[in-house]
RNA sequence: GGAGAAAUGGCAGAGUGGUCGAAUGCGGCGGUCUUGAAAACCGUUGAAGGUCAAACUUCCGGGGGUUCGAAUCCCUCUUUCUCCGCCA
């Protein structure tokens, strides 16, 4: 949610960057200023009613106190046309606030400057590549086919105990699984983040707080009966920590990192990249998260992002790093990199991480401030980033090392595995 | 799941209809004293809207109600604690 007095403030400039976006944002904010300025209007007059309202009472109270009843008794009539009209505007009030609310959930982020324009991902930039694409026998196998052979991952088996995208890790499948978190969760530790271990369903101001709600209702799997969220990522859970709060500036940075399943309906996909764990509607990730001083938080993901490239170079996968055109950016977003992996049967590059600068969006969503040292209050800024999500990477792993004799595991990882080869 | 109690400023804790945005203590900040520190003493110390600044308004877990007037009374939701039941 962008802050109303930087959108009056700077109207044409937040227009001419949401239109990277995409987004044709006059109209809207017209509509904004114009509530909000009804909405000042209102509260004014309403304050002088509540103010002369206070007055009275207050003088029927000294008048009762000094047993002057007929007279309190007078003034008690006159209070009643006052309470009736502040009653009618106090409702006016709350419906201008709650359309201007509404209105305002409507914007999306203004992206950096740096954020290339663009209608789709084919306008992404690319940054940044690194390793070499590995070049397979003929007859190299994609990871289902792997999967299958070694019984590692028993596609067949999660339709039936539950649906398609809900796989069964078997054996030395789920122990490589369970190799990478710990390895992430390590590396994270190492860089000086917390480990956290979330709660898996949110409420629904938590999903709202992070800008799941309401823009992406039917992502989430929801438990009406008790308004919970399933997390599609441990990113509305760890941000949400500090929803409502003030920090104080000396908490900066503050670094959480979460293992986490991730729940995800993705209603509406299908074809190839749906195939195998491509797309899946439970995966597991690691996440980490910063909250961090406006000043500090476009050097922070820099920092975040060479992070995550030092996993993946770590797992000795090729990879390349995207800076998001707008047409791509999500919502809340403001600069975003993604990391893509190359799955060499499958030939196609995988989205395994992406790491994103919301500078105070989310914080206003949610009310998350810190007292400058000048003792005013003022919104902090969220960053995220997945470091990293398991199926992709267990895709490119076991297609781009397999052998012969078996999938080699990375050197780095085998003291996790305790194996050096599935086979 | 059943019964009961509770929720007040950073923390502890008073306040059961008006002068209460709220006593007191602790903590924080500033100062006096001191070579420095501690102690002691003095002052100060919530948030949001609004304003050039003020005035003013709102906020005592959330929402609603009664009343001229609510932290205080009523309804409701949430959370916490105690007891009972069930249980990994």
């Amino acid at each position: 949610m962008l802050q109303i007095n930087l959108i009056k403030n700077n109207k044409a400039e937040v227009i001419r960057l949401l239109a990277v976006k995409n987004f044709d944002a006059s109209d809207l904010i017209e509509k904004i200023i114009q509530l909000d300025d009804r909405r000042k209007e209102t509260k004014k007059m309403l304050d002088e009613q509540l103010a002369s309202s206070n007055k009275m009472a207050k003088e029927i109270g000294q008048l009762f106190k000094t047993g002057n009843a007929q007279e309190a008794n007078l003034l008690k009539e006159q209070t009643a046309a006052l309470k009736q009209s502040s009653k009618k505007l106090s409702e006016e009030l709350g419906s201008i606030v709650k359309t201007l609310s509404e209105a305002v959930i409507e914007l999306p982020n203004i992206p950096h400057p740096s954020v290339p324009e663009g209608k789709s991902e084919k306008d992404n930039e690319m940054i940044f590549e690194e390793g070499t694409v590995p070049v397979l026998e003929n007859n190299a196998k994609p990871h289902w086919e792997l999967a299958k052979e070694y019984d590692i991952i028993d596609f067949d088996l999660g339709s039936k105990v539950t649906g398609a995208g809900f796989p069964f890790y078997k054996g030395k499948g789920a122990r490589f699984q369970r190799a990478l978190i710990n390895f992430f969760l390590n590396e994270a530790l190492e860089r000086g983040y917390t480990e956290i271990q979330p709660p898996l369903f949110v409420n629904e101001d938590s999903a709202y707080g992070t800008g799941q709600l309401p823009d992406k209702e039917g992502q989430m799997y929801h438990i009406t009966e008790d308004n919970f969220y399933l997390i599609p990522t441990s990113e509305v859970p760890l941000t949400n920590i500090y929803r409502q709060v003030t920090l104080k500036e000396g908490d900066f940075p503050i670094m959480n990192a979460a293992y986490s399943s991730c729940f995800r309906r993705e209603a509406g996909s299908y074809g190839k990249d749906v195939r195998g764990l491509n797309r899946l509607h439970q995966f597991d990730k690691v996440e980490i998260v910063q909250i961090q001083h406006p000043d500090k938080s476009y050097e922070t993901l820099e920092v975040m992002k060479d992070y995550v490239a030092s996993l993946l170079r770590k797992l000795e996968l090729p990879f390349r790093i995207i800076r998001l055109c707008g047409g791509d950016l999500s919502f809340t977003s403001a600069l975003t990199y993604d990391f893509e992996v190359y799955s060499a049967a499958q030939r196609m590059w995988l989205e395994v991480s992406s790491v994103s600068n919301f500078e105070s969006f989310q914080a206003n969503r949610m009310k998350l401030r810190f007292k400058a040292k000048d003792g005013k209050t003022q919104l902090a800024h969220t960053l995220n980033g997945s470091a990293l999500a398991l199926p992709r990477i267990v895709a490119a792993l076991l297609e781009n090392n397999q052998t012969f004799d078996g999938i080699k595991i990375p050197r780095v990882l085998q003291s996790y595995t305790g194996f050096e080869l599935i086979n």
